[in-house]
DNA sequence: GATCCGGGTTGACCTAGGTCAATCCGGATG
DNA sequence: CATCCGGATTGACCTAGGTCAACCCGGATC
């Protein structure tokens, strides 16, 4: 399945248009290759764009004072990445997105997707039940965090991720459930036994 | 200001209605009235609507194994709570949502709410608005306490609730912020020196 | 086949924050 | 005025997870 036929069939998740209109919505993206380890956008710029995956996986996360860093997000094919509190507030973001295998994207700017909206109005439907799930699953998170210990937060992990763990470095698995990989091989190694 | 303007106003910052469609959506809503320490919500219901706080504040939090009660969110007047995590994916919540205050609540329910978005499209776009707010602010969270010390994240929880922290116990801050009450007591006095 | 490099592992040690129980304090309640 | 109750504080001790540096290993690269 080629990149416009994933996003069409993502957004037939939610809403339904007609093929007029999927042109019309197809039009406005851009597409856009990066290759692993480059940057889709870096702490201290703006985001300006909803980015849609289409083939391989990106990672955001923030680098703190020491430099380590914390990630955020991981997504994989026919998901979405931003960097909501920049894109949101409009101010200079704190995250890295970052390819970790080549992927493939498409871009939808914020002008764009505001002509979206003025167009196509069920597209904030669109947006609005994505942002909804996306903002459900973030408030379990924190709710893990708080509650969970490191262990119980990889099982919860390996569950919900099965998919995409295997492709994954452990360092990046660590990261995600906020430990040092250290300790998170020690982890493991306890598990094992 | 009572409940009906407060919830006007509010909905007004994001898109504009007519004062027939502002008739239409007050009439969706059931007001509802709280005191101190009542329930709006408890674990293992389903939270089936959306409640928006006219007067008083409400916080949602789940407690751990060890019965320990750790707060999700806090929510002031002008404010909508709900345990997306049981709405949106229409599962038994895990979340208490608790009155700290005597609080006044309008309750838009998730069916009434469907009702809105086939009348009143707007409201999804309304909706869309609010929700990638809060999830801005929800990731945001995510990193902080990912990457941050707890007295750090005391600093910016001053900051950002400065407006409410002074009505709240020092439990409630401990809680929220993700570190015990006997913790944050020692906390406090070591800046205080 | 040597070298390099990015994981992963491991040991010895450290620290932020937790635990538990006692005590204190102020303001309802009776 | 005495009692109670829900915070807040404090001391003594504990532990999950961090730190740092050394080492290992497999698979590119030359």
């Amino acid at each position: 399945m080629d990149g416009q036929a994933l996003i069409l069939r993502n957004v037939s998740n939610y809403i339904s248009i007609t093929g007029e209109e999927q042109a019309y919505f197809l039009s406005l993206l851009q597409s856009r290759n990066y290759h692993r380890k480059e940057y889709l956008q870096r702490e201290g710029s703006n985001c300006n764009n909803f980015t849609f995956i289409t083939t391989g996986c990106v990672k955001s996360y923030l680098l703190d004072q020491k430099g380590d860093e914390h990630i955020l997000t991981i997504a994989p094919a026919d998901w979405w990445v931003v960097d909501y509190m920049s894109f949101v507030f409009e101010q200079p973001g704190n995250l890295f997105i970052e390819a970790i295998d080549n992927t493939s994207t498409l871009i939808l700017t914020k002008e764009k997707r505001e002509e979206l909206f003025r167009k196509l109005p069920q597209f904030e439907r669109y947006f609005r039940i994505l942002t909804e799930r996306a903002f459900a699953v973030s408030q379990q998170r924190v709710t893990d965090i708080l509650s969970l210990t490191a262990a119980a937060r990889f099982e919860k992990f390996q569950q919900r991720y099965a998919h995409i763990a295997a492709s994954l470095t452990q360092q990046q698995i660590a990261s995600f459930i906020g430990v040092t990989p250290a300790f998170f091989s020690r982890m493991l190694k306890a598990k094992r036994k």
